[in-house]
DNA sequence: ATCGCTGTCAGCATACGTTGCGAATTAGCA
DNA sequence: TGCTAATTCGCAACGTATGCTGACAGCGAT
């Protein structure tokens, strides 16, 4: 049990489901996997087209749909953007850059025992993490404009 | 120094900035002073059409964006809805209700001392954490269908 | 190997939230 | 009061995402 599913699992959970296999289908599958980029719909239409011209963009959303649903992908958003998408199912949260825009996956301790004000009542399924700042790559020789 | 400001307080931070005061201005202060509700744009305009009829839409997202550029309000998305706007200027995170929608301020101890792995060389600014669940009034009185 | 059912593709139109633009209006100040 | 820069507002445009439909293709049955 990987925490990332190869284009092969993928490929028997779409036939367990009804699901049909397509050229397409199998691209995206591949193109997802061990993909550390959370790429958008967008980015990753544009990576497909790359590799087959004239493939649809509504095909992109379809089947990133379609693996959501299923849970074999975890959709992200981060403020008004597009939607990202995480073929990591482990149990992580996020790092992401202000200045690059980078996201990555971080693993946190004790999410699942914070002490929590102001819940009264409220049962939480899931708990998701994001941090802000900046990545090593653009951390702050100047720190942000005031 | 009050977690949320009152309409005065917001008056005086436009008009030391330069900017001016003006009716629709005001009566948007009004309607986020104190209001738990997390309003989106859309939900601001339409409370504020009610009490002013033909204020712009534009109008809203223009003031919105100004209170949040002064860091008098703090913008929160969920998944690829609307924006929602918290004035609530308090150290805080989010409890979302996955049936009603519900967004309520929860506080965390401990957010600042997690122990996170995998963030080799990232400088953090600031941590969002989102629980979801079932709020007190959508206790699932049965389970999310599986 | 072929047939047929059913799910899929592509392309367009559409919905939604948000922002850019410009002319008319108004707040703030002398 | 009158000037000037900021503001308002309506419309258009933008990016993201989804609905719709005819033509098509995968997959199991024959």
């Amino acid at each position: 049990m990987c925490a990332v599913r190869s284009p092969a699992e993928l490929v028997d959970a779409f036939r367990a489901q009804g699901l049909k296999v397509t050229p397409q289908r199998q691209l995206l599958f591949r193109l997802l996997y061990d993909n550390q980029q959370h790429p958008s719909a967008d980015a990753l239409f544009a990576t497909a087209s790359a590799q087959m011209p004239g493939i649809s963009l509504r095909t992109v959303y379809q089947t990133l749909t379609d693996l959501t649903a299923m849970g074999e992908l975890q959709q992200v958003t981060f403020d008004t953007g597009p939607a990202h998408f995480d073929p990591n199912l482990a149990d992580h949260h996020h790092a992401v850059c202000n200045f690059c825009g980078t996201i990555r996956d971080v693993y946190v301790d004790g999410a699942d025992q914070l002490a929590i004000e102001g819940l009264a009542g409220f049962q939480p399924d899931s708990t998701s993490i994001v941090f802000r700042g900046s990545c090593a790559s653009c951390a702050a020789p100047y720190p942000p404009t005031p």
